[in-house]
DNA sequence: GTCTATACACCGATAGAC
DNA sequence: GTCTATCGGTGTATAGAC
């Protein structure tokens, strides 16, 4: 076995995995989304954007949809490490509410979610992403459940679905100007908060 | 003044807004980004699949973009009216959460989201209609808690923005093939509805 | 109103040299 | 590891005939 990713399965020459213009090109790749849209995410701009020749795009990810998988990958590790960091903190929930709403742009994620619609393997990274940090978030709602001095109606699972949910909408909506009714739900929000997790 | 619109600025001759054709090409437009997003929707699929020739799009729309406005336009107009009817109805929040719920497929919403990124003007339309659709919810929302029998914590812009953000990450998630919570976080909010509007 | 024909740019992906 | 060169395809948009 070669490889755990099968990504020379063709027998292709391939780059290796995680070396410094792997990582290069990925960046590129996460600003352009960024920055333009996955319109304008394609192997040549990525290439000038780095200073390297199209072609070697190729050497390192085997088509343009292995990168956005490959892309999509690396940036949900690294929030997932965030979290983890931030439920082992002193108020988990106040910290998780945090990186929910400031970390990753609206912008990105929603330039991920309609390539999912498109891209069966990234569709399974998101599933997987979302899965994994919702187990989380549901954990650290149990423990703070049970220390809370008040109780709380809802119970940890439709809490964690209800705050993921206003982080991922306030995100959005204040990209695109929107703001009617962002101020009382977060005023809403901030003091269940406070009654879960007394700081 | 010959239009309102200023579809024609450029002196080029356009087909009329509402025709037959005008409307056929926003269904085919519709179809395609529904079922193969928006990187597989051009001129040349739009034509091809109502059947007729490609140049034929662009003496209705200026550009793609243009066209992709005017869909989101008469998307949102419809959805408006479908929820101006569900207001006026016997229980007003219980019909809006389940237009919101089922109305507009999720990969058509993250489809447009993406595209808002890109294009200034389709950005103004999400952001009109979001802001209509809130004052809407708003207004059902503050009759409904004047009548209540038992008060409720959060106030009416406040329940607007969660009810909102619920509706649309449930859709999104089902299409995904999350479910973690959501029979939780849906059971809650029925208990919600049901204490601000008996039946 | 609708058509043919086309200019021009850009895309993903590959062959094969160094 | 990185390059040059290129194939085959698709995109937006327009000129101008009918």
């Amino acid at each position: 076995m070669v490889s755990s990713t099968g990504r020379e399965e063709a027998g292709r020459r391939m780059g290796p995995e995680g070396s410094e213009n792997w990582h290069a090109m990925l960046d590129g790749a996460e600003a352009i989304l960024r920055e333009e849209g996955h319109a304008h995410l394609t192997s040549r701009s990525i290439a000038d954007r780095i200073g390297v020749k199209q072609r070697l795009v190729y050497y390192y990810f085997r088509t343009m949809d292995d990168l956005v998988i490959a892309l999509f990958h690396r940036m949900a590790e690294r929030e997932m490490a965030r979290l983890k960091a931030a439920a082992s903190g002193e108020r988990p929930l106040r910290a998780i509410w945090d990186i929910s709403l400031h970390s990753t742009d609206a912008r990105l994620i929603s330039e991920f979610m309609a390539l999912a619609n498109r891209i069966e393997g990234l569709r399974h990274e998101v599933l997987h992403f979302i899965e994994e940090s919702r187990a989380l978030e549901i954990e650290v709602l149990e423990t703070a459940l049970a220390r809370a001095p008040r109780s709380v109606e809802m119970d940890a699972s439709a809490l964690a679905v209800t705050i993921t949910s206003l982080a991922l909408l306030l995100s959005r909506e204040r990209q695109l100007g929107v703001a009617t009714g962002h101020d009382a739900v977060s005023a809403s929000l901030s003091t269940l908060l406070d009654e879960l997790e007394p700081g």
